[in-house]
DNA sequence: ATAATAGTGTCTCTCAGACAGTATGTG
DNA sequence: CACATACTGTCTGAGAGACACTATTAT
């Protein structure tokens, strides 16, 4: 008897989805900020199983009709306790190795975010705590001070990357513009580069940089009085996106 | 009577992975070479629903003890027919829009990939016929060609995020030798970017940029004799990754 | 010889690094 | 006043764009 070819129609409606393992998707942010001149992270104290106590990423599963960037911002307004994420955020990579989670398989697609140092309430959603950590602690090896190893899954691999990442953006892009708030000056913004490269940037250079590159800062014609020097002009973030001729960075350490 | 605190063990042992709605991950390859100097794409044909009959990036989904790395290389593998994949590869970004594909919930995790021409086997795994398609024909929007609005699920944004992640490359690393058999010559190497980027470079500028940068490429001492003007010099990859300062794109087209 | 491509040399302009120096406020 | 920070100006050297020119070989 002759087989009629099966339309898109009916494969569908016979597809069973369950005859595959289980397996399932979590969004995780790499959220940035800047407080006391430090790069610092967010990170929450995990409340439940799996590695409970330990501090981790915070990111939660993607719901089932949710798209991937909705998911991050979903996180963020839920980390933040601020319904628009003052800030940028963008897909990082996504992490799938086999026994990353112990519970089944879970692929983590990670998000990179950078925002100001904002005195908001930052509550935790759930029992957990969250709190900033600055970068520098996190790179010290002795002491019982909390160290990259001791996140909870893969979240130091993650961190690293974004942390990297991060480093790169600033070099062909505007994005410093994200980690300050708005007006700000010209040596905030050098801050932020300082921060984030761990470096000191000369003063006068970075200035010239940053005000003959069209659509990086706009003066908004107000001035602030800081102690210690005349009034400074303020400026708000341009247009442009892209940084070309790139910022260099000095003590070229890519080597990895 | 007072509950004792639950061990992650007994957490584990108790979680259930099939209370969640069904979700899947692929792999797909933005695999790109060059052919007759032309910047090309490989697709396949699908042989079986859904998008029967459409063509789309290869891919497939990623095996249950499997990494995502380790998908990737073993999609290339039954791609190309090669063991050992001759190019470049990296994760290129994540795909999650919920309605992507109608059978279930797929995230698909996108490669790029790069590789000179060969003349090999490429054998599509399944029925599916598999081709190279020049990216200058798929841009044409008129006659009855492919276009990119013709590929199946989304795979056309996907093909245009491998694009241009592959434009950028080219500007800050060495990865245009990833395109070319070794040795090859520096004009060989130009036509490299040229078919890339679309543009015209000017042949001397190119060689001193490339022959200044150190670890780019190194000299074999092999000649080879071509038509049309002198034995040119062989070269093959240095050990270099990045460039710096970076190969600058004329026609700044970044708009977008 | 002619055409075509490989390869060298040089001028100019842009821009980053370095540094001197001025202005203006606070202790 | 001393000092710290904001801001301006200038010199220099690296490197990219443009172009002229030579070398070599197939037709």
């Amino acid at each position: 008897m002759a087989e009629r070819e099966q339309t898109e129609a009916e494969y569908l409606a016979s597809y069973n989805p369950r005859a595959f393992p289980p397996q399932s998707v979590t969004v995780d942010m790499v959220l940035l900020t800047i407080r006391d001149g430090a790069l610092s992270v967010l990170l929450i104290e995990r409340g439940g199983h799996p590695f409970k106590g330990y501090w981790a990423l915070p990111g939660g599963f993607v719901g089932s009709d949710e798209g991937l960037d909705e998911a991050a911002r979903r996180e963020l307004a839920e980390e933040t306790g601020l319904e628009e994420f003052p800030g940028h955020f963008e897909q990082l990579r996504t992490y799938g190795a086999p026994a990353r989670d112990p519970r089944m398989r879970v692929f983590s697609v990670a998000y990179l975010g950078f925002m100001p140092n904002l005195p908001a309430p930052m509550a935790a959603d759930d029992a957990a705590q969250a709190r900033w950590w600055p970068i520098a602690d996190l790179e010290v090896t002795d002491g019982d001070e909390l160290t990259y190893d001791q996140l909870a899954f893969d979240h130091s691999a993650i961190l690293l990357d974004g942390l990297d990442r991060a480093r790169a953006k600033l070099e062909y892009s505007t994005l410093a513009t994200s980690f300050v708030k708005s007006p700000f000056t010209i040596s905030e913004l050098r801050r932020v580069y300082e921060a984030v490269w761990g470096v000191k940037l000369h003063d006068a250079n970075f200035r010239r940089k940053v005000l003959s590159t069209e659509g990086f800062v706009v003066p908004t014609g107000g001035r602030k009085s800081i102690g210690r020097g005349p009034g400074v002009q303020l400026y708000r973030p341009g247009e442009g996106k892209i940084l070309f001729p790139p910022m260099l960075r000095p003590a070229w350490d890519e080597s990895e």
